[in-house]
DNA sequence: GTTAGCACTCTTGCTGTTTGAGTGCTAATC
DNA sequence: GATTAGCACTCAAACAGCAAGAGTGCTAAC
């Protein structure tokens, strides 16, 4: 009976790879010419038949091939796809290149979404760190002129922020000293959503007028988390899309373009998906509509032990399955390691230092 | 002999306005009908014959009507058309919007790429201040961790830029102090290009060590000005593109979109072509490639009386020439009011303080 | 100089036909 | 009983032929 079920699986394993490559509808014949299974097309007619019926092929037309169902590429991931290593020259080569971006993310993330569009010729996504759940380390306001400010804030993964802000009004330098010592001296470690609640009460001996500075700058900082999400996702390869054959309509085209341009639709989209380490969105499991024909496969990145962002990457539903998701685990894996190798090697100088 | 001319520029201006708004080849009974230009179909046949060998008018193939060539368009937005205001709410809501953004140039900037293709329905790209011609008004070096800087600047016109940089070794906080010191008392006013010629031999009373800092930090800003020029032009709209028949080509839209991408090439382009306050690059006149079916309208936007960057819209040849001059006129002057009476205040404010 | 009229051109859309890839069913074979 | 060869059938895609219509250029009349 599992005989039974093998040659089934064979033959659909065949008929969605051949899709893969070739955008065609499958025929039963050029099955058998095509990849030696040693039945004949008659047979392979009647499997194909059984597995229309199951759902996991798909007929346009009757005179036409099959094609792979949504059903199909679900089994197919799941169970059937089989994950190579990438060429070991290409791997070195990626992994040299990080050497000049791991000391800043956000450039890391950067190179990663360009990496990621380059090896799959698909479209990448990647989210920033979030910086609420991130611990701060440092922050320091400069002053420009006036009421207008810079504030200057480092987590604990060193990674760099800044904000130009705006106060109600003017504040001197003396004033922006001693600001700076308070947030520095209370928020060291804190994390960045709970700067409200960690300095309300510890702060005793301040004038009204630097209170009431005080509060402010805890307010944008809320702001800043809540508000001031923009440029949280960076894309790269953004036109790789229109070289598939199913976005050939302009319309869908623009429809898929339109949703990468949206950013904060993109960050949504990516923390929600992000609850395992590799997730594979497959055709309409997307709650996007413009995305019904395509599949995201996403990667989460750690820091610290935490899971702060994904990477991902969006092609079409008849996307190269295997190799994708080998480039996906490969570049996380690297990214992780990248990043937290660097990292450890600073806290260790950090430490070092403080003692 | 006049007579005949303003005949045929009539035809040729209808021809035009019709072809604008349809994108289809136009006949001269549809003429005669349409435009009541008072003479029969026949008549305009002979016109449109003549306007054809004058190189005016192009026709695809012969049963079909005419379209206005690219010399056409030249004569049209030299000679022909009609400029309007925009509608007086319009221009005041737009006048009100600035108000949220005007502190902030490059926001401003953002604000401006955003209304254009708002207002014209075709993209629009922006090219931030070239910082080389800017003059310097405040330079901060604030520390990270280790050999990593947080480097401010800030320009007369109170932009405010900052780089995340790197020096050779570590550098403690006393000595971060001096060279904030010297630098600006030495920078202050300056052009950004001319930095470090003002720097050397002015300094004498340096330790060797904080010298080879002080040239790290000039050898810094020249990098800065020469190679980090990414994120120089913002665009918007850019899928508006889509939405023209001749662009429904995937290739060719693939094409726009991929030069749209190429920030730096778009630099080349805003800073190649805005001499004039005004200026239209009409069809193969732009020497991109990817542009050759496509206008260029850009206006140069000014601080302190001198031109630092430039606006424009990018949409097909048969573009909406009038209109589109209308809307970049109007912004461009408002964007150089908005900019320059915030600045002109502001400058008040700080002479007032310095006295 | 202007225009009506007409023959001519060429695209577009429609229709029917052919071709071929592919199917499902049946009967023969292993 | 499973497999396969054979055959009739289906249907999209490609092609040819045809009519309609928009537009032109030319000529002759106004």
């Amino acid at each position: 009976m599992d005989d039974k079920r093998d040659r089934k699986l064979k033959i659909l394993h065949s008929i969605i790879k051949d899709y893969i490559e070739t955008a065609e509808p499958i025929g039963s014949r050029t099955i058998a010419k095509k990849y030696n299974l040693g039945i004949s097309a008659a047979t392979i007619r009647n499997e194909m038949s059984d597995l229309e019926e199951m759902g996991f092929l798909i007929q346009p037309h009757t005179s036409a091939g099959r094609i792979p169902s949504q059903k199909a590429y679900r089994l197919y991931v799941d169970e059937l796809m089989k994950l190579s290593n990438l060429n070991k020259n290409v791997e070195k080569e990626i992994r040299q290149s990080y050497t000049q971006y791991v000391e800043e993310v956000d450039k890391a993330l950067k190179h990663t979404a360009r990496v990621i569009a380059q090896l799959t010729s698909y479209t990448s996504i990647v989210s920033l760190p979030q910086m609420e759940s991130l611990n701060c380390k440092h922050v320091q306001l400069v002053p420009i002129v006036d009421e207008r400010v810079l504030m200057v804030v480092v987590t604990k993964e060193n990674i760099i922020n800044n904000y130009e802000i705006k106060l109600t009004r003017k504040i001197s330098d003396k004033e922006i000293n001693k600001l700076n010592n308070i947030l520095n001296h209370v928020i060291k470690g804190a994390m960045f959503k709970n700067i409200g609640s960690e300095l309300t009460g510890k702060i005793n001996d301040l004038t009204v007028r630097e209170n009431e500075l005080l509060q402010e700058v805890i307010s944008i900082f809320k702001d800043i988390l809540i508000n001031r999400r923009e440029n949280l996702v960076y894309s790269n390869g953004v036109t790789n899309i229109l070289n598939y054959p199913e976005f050939y309509d302009i319309v869908k085209a623009k429809g898929f373009l339109d949703i990468i341009e949206e950013k904060n639709k993109l960050a949504e989209i990516l923390s929600d998906v992000s609850k395992n380490a590799l997730n594979i969105v497959i055709g309409t499991e997307n709650e996007i509509n413009e995305f019904k024909d395509c599949s995201l496969i996403t990667a989460t990145y750690r820091l610290n032990g935490e899971d702060i962002g994904s990477i991902g990457v969006i092609g079409p539903t008849r996307m190269n399955y295997d190799y994708v998701v080998s480039v996906m685990n490969f570049l996380s894996s690297e990214l992780n390691k990248q990043l937290n190798d660097y990292r450890l090697e600073e806290n260790k100088k950090g430490d070092d230092i403080e003692q």
